[in-house]
DNA sequence: GCAAAAGTGTTATCCCTACACCCATGA
DNA sequence: TCATGGGTGTAGGGATAACACTTTTGC
């Protein structure tokens, strides 16, 4: 295709880019890129891509993590939209920065439809990012933190049935502290978004843990 | 000028939309433009335009904002992007949308600077809008109504100094509901948010009010 | 029986809500 | 003196925060 689109008037490039938040050992993580190719070749970056012609944003931030995770049925959520004229060196680039949640699972899929590296990092010990991707994923990580607080986004961060610790574990990992566990346990049922499946999970050598499902995993709800 | 812009992949538009916020009358009013061409020809709109090669996002809104209402300082926030394929039938624009709060003025400012027209419209008596503006309305109108619960926003729609009872007015507005006098005084002076001018302001005939300013006007930030 | 995580209640404190009257002014 | 909006306090109920022991299991 050696096809040139002409304009009378200069277009940005538009791309989405997507900052992939899972946990897994006790830590959030961060899905990062390596570069294949100039600008930033070998550098750590966040997956996303160029929007196509006839997808909507969401469709391209959607496909884009398609490409790198091959998972179905991620929460994905429209972060800010970032648009700093010298933010890439090769031309004018308008990135819609989405952030999407993947919930906690013992085998996290990273492979990547082509050769280059991708990996997931813990997000106190992230290496150099490319662009501003630094930027975008400080300010995903603060949307994540208040988030927490007054919906029901947390549950995009678990399997479909749980127990009570494990979505205590969530908001300890994301809020960066411990939480009293009866107070906690309180607050959360109350909240009238947990069913309890009647079955139990056994684990190690203790009690066994109720096992919970999300009301409505499908959709994030404000919640108070 | 006749000068083509050329690109190896298909460029979309890019353009930022502006809600204007205001209150006057008792009410929360937008600003709408009447449009001057095609598409939508003689159709309200919000005010927005074209992403210039070396602007950031927000100084293209800021710039949109100013040759609409000639004025300086104003809150401004970005919103949402919205990127459907089907948004413009000219080509395809994705438009990164901003609000803006304007303080309550006894002279609203509406000078355009061209001949088109130019108007102050309360949001429960809009016309009919252009493209997809009535979505980025709605959802102005929404994230307004909800910061206002968590961050000191309410002080952008207030001038440099201000009665207790024109910020409860603002609330209620907003919110659309009344609130009680003494319970909403003693919230909002906990904030620590005010500072009392010292002065009154005499104005009908009744008991003059005490003048407040919010302590950092220049930014807004979370509370609680 | 012992280690390890699950599960469970009470009390003190703070916050929110409901509610009604006096004050200072201009006409 | 009257009409108008400005200004003030208290009491009851509900939410929040601190805090420790028993239960069930696997080994």
């Amino acid at each position: 295709m050696s096809m040139e689109y002409r304009y009378k008037h200069p277009h940005p490039a538009v791309t989405t880019d997507i900052v992939v938040f899972t946990i897994s050992d006790g830590a959030l993580k961060l899905l990062l890129i390596k570069r294949g190719q100039e600008p930033y070749k070998g550098t750590w970056a966040l997956p996303g891509g160029f929007l196509e012609p006839n997808e909507d944003l969401s469709q391209c931030a959607q496909r884009e993590l398609q490409e790198e995770t091959r998972l179905q049925n991620i929460y994905l959520e429209q972060l800010y939209t970032f648009g700093n004229p010298e933010r890439d060196p090769r031309e004018r680039v308008v990135s819609v920065a989405y952030y999407a949640l993947v919930p906690i699972m013992d085998n996290l899929p990273v492979a990547g439809s082509d050769a280059t590296a991708v990996s997931w990092y813990p997000m106190d010990k992230l290496p150099p990012l490319a662009f501003d991707h630094v930027e975008i994923v400080n300010l995903a990580q603060k949307r994540l933190l208040s988030k927490l607080n007054y919906t029901s986004i947390a549950f995009q961060l678990l399997p479909e049935t749980f127990t009570l610790s494990e979505v205590q574990t969530v908001y300890e990992i994301v809020r960066n502290e411990k939480l009293d566990k009866r107070n906690f346990r309180k607050q959360i049922t109350k909240l009238g978004l947990l069913e309890d499946t009647g079955e139990l999970r056994r684990n190690g050598s203790h009690r066994p843990a109720r096992l919970y499902r999300a009301v409505c995993r499908n959709k994030v709800q404000l919640i108070d």
